[in-house]
DNA sequence: CGTTGCGTTGACGTCGGCGTCAACGCATAG
DNA sequence: CTATGCGTTGACGCCGACGTCAACGCAACG
C-alpha cells in the first residue's frame, strides 16, 4: 500500500501522513522507487492517532498509544503509559469544563443584568443616575478564553498543580 | 497619561496597546513629541477589552463594547450589539461545554475499559483471545479538540447553524 | 559628556497541525 | 511523444494575540 491509498483509507491526506512520519509517529519503509510503503499495521496506528486527535489529544499525546501498538499489543491503550495519558486528559477535561462553566455563568449574569438595565433605561430615557459601577474586572474568574476547539498549549497557570 | 502608565494601570503591556490601536480598538491622540496620549476614558475602554478577553472573547468581539463606550454609554454592554455578542458567546459556551462533556465521558469509558482489561490480562498472562475490537473510530463524537484555552477560530462545522 | 529611561516604528518569532505550491521523477495510457 | 497520475522533497502560508529585538529620538540626571 502506498501513501495515497493509506491516506484515503484513513480519511486523511498524504500531507498529514508525511507530517506524522516527520514527527516520528510513523515508521515508513520504501520500495525500489523510493516510494513509501505501508502495511495494515500502519493503518491501525494511523486510525489510533486520528481517533485520539478527534478527541482533542495533541499529536505528542498519541505517541504512547502508537508505541504500544507497535510493541505488538492488541490495542493502543493496552499499556500503562497510554492509561496515564487518558487520566491526564480526563483531569484536563474536567478542569476545562469547570472553568468554562464559570465563564458561562458570568456571561449569563452580565447578559441578564444588561438586559434588565436596557429595559429599565429605554422607556424612561437617560436618567442622571446612570452612574453604575463600571463592568471592568469582575469578581473571581482569573481568565478562561472560550475554546470551541483547538488543542491545549502548555498551560502555566492552569487548575493543575504541575 | 502616556502609553507606559496606561499599560501599567491596565495590567498589560505597551505592545498590547499599540496592537489594539493598530486593530482600530483604540483611538489615540499624540502630543508635541509624537507620543501617544491617553485619558481616563481610554483606561475604561481598555479594561473593558481586557475583561472580555479574559472571558475568552476574541478581540473583534470586543469591538461593539468599545464603540458603545465611546458613544458615551455608561457601560460597554449598554448597547444592543454588545448584548448580541453576549448571546452568541453564551450559545458558543454551551455548545462547547456539551461537546467537552461528551468527550470526557468517552475518554472516561475508554480508560475504565482499558483498566479492566489490563487487570484481567496481567495476572493471567496473554491468553489467545486477546483479539478485541480495535479501538479505532468509536461511536458518535464527531470531534471535539479539548481546549483548556485559546480562543475560537472560525468554525465551519460547529453546533451552530450559520 | 554619557547614561538611563521613556517613547517611536518596523519587522520577525511563537505555537500546532497541517494546506498549498513549486519543481521534479517515473510509469502507464493514448 | 505527450498527457495524466502517482510519487518525491522543500519551503512558505495560515491563524490570533501578542513577545521580542533592532535601531532610532528625546529628555532629564549626574
Amino acid at each position: 500500500m502506498r501513501i495515497g491509498e493509506l491516506a484515503k483509507r484513513a480519511g486523511t491526506t498524504t500531507r498529514t501522513l508525511r507530517y506524522y512520519e516527520a514527527r516520528g509517529l510513523l515508521r515508513v519503509a520504501r520500495d525500489a522507487h523510493g516510494h513509501r510503503t505501508f502495511g495494515e499495521n500502519d493503518l491501525a496506528v494511523l486510525r489510533q492517532i486520528r481517533t485520539l486527535r478527534d478527541h482533542g489529544f495533541e499529536l505528542e499525546e498519541t505517541r504512547p498509544f502508537v508505541e504500544c501498538l507497535r510493541a505488538g499489543h492488541p490495542a493502543g491503550d493496552s499499556c500503562p503509559d497510554s492509561l496515564e495519558v487518558y487520566r491526564r486528559k480526563l483531569a484536563e477535561l474536567d478542569a476545562c469544563i469547570a472553568e468554562l462553566r464559570l465563564v458561562r455563568d458570568e456571561v449569563d449574569a452580565r447578559l441578564a443584568r444588561a438586559e434588565v438595565e436596557a429595559a429599565a433605561g429605554l422607556p424612561q430615557g437617560p436618567p442622571p443616575r446612570c452612574e453604575l459601577a463600571p463592568p471592568t474586572h469582575p469578581p473571581a474568574v482569573p481568565h478562561a478564553t472560550v475554546p470551541p476547539h483547538t488543542p491545549a498549549p502548555p498551560h502555566p497557570h492552569d487548575a493543575e498543580g504541575e
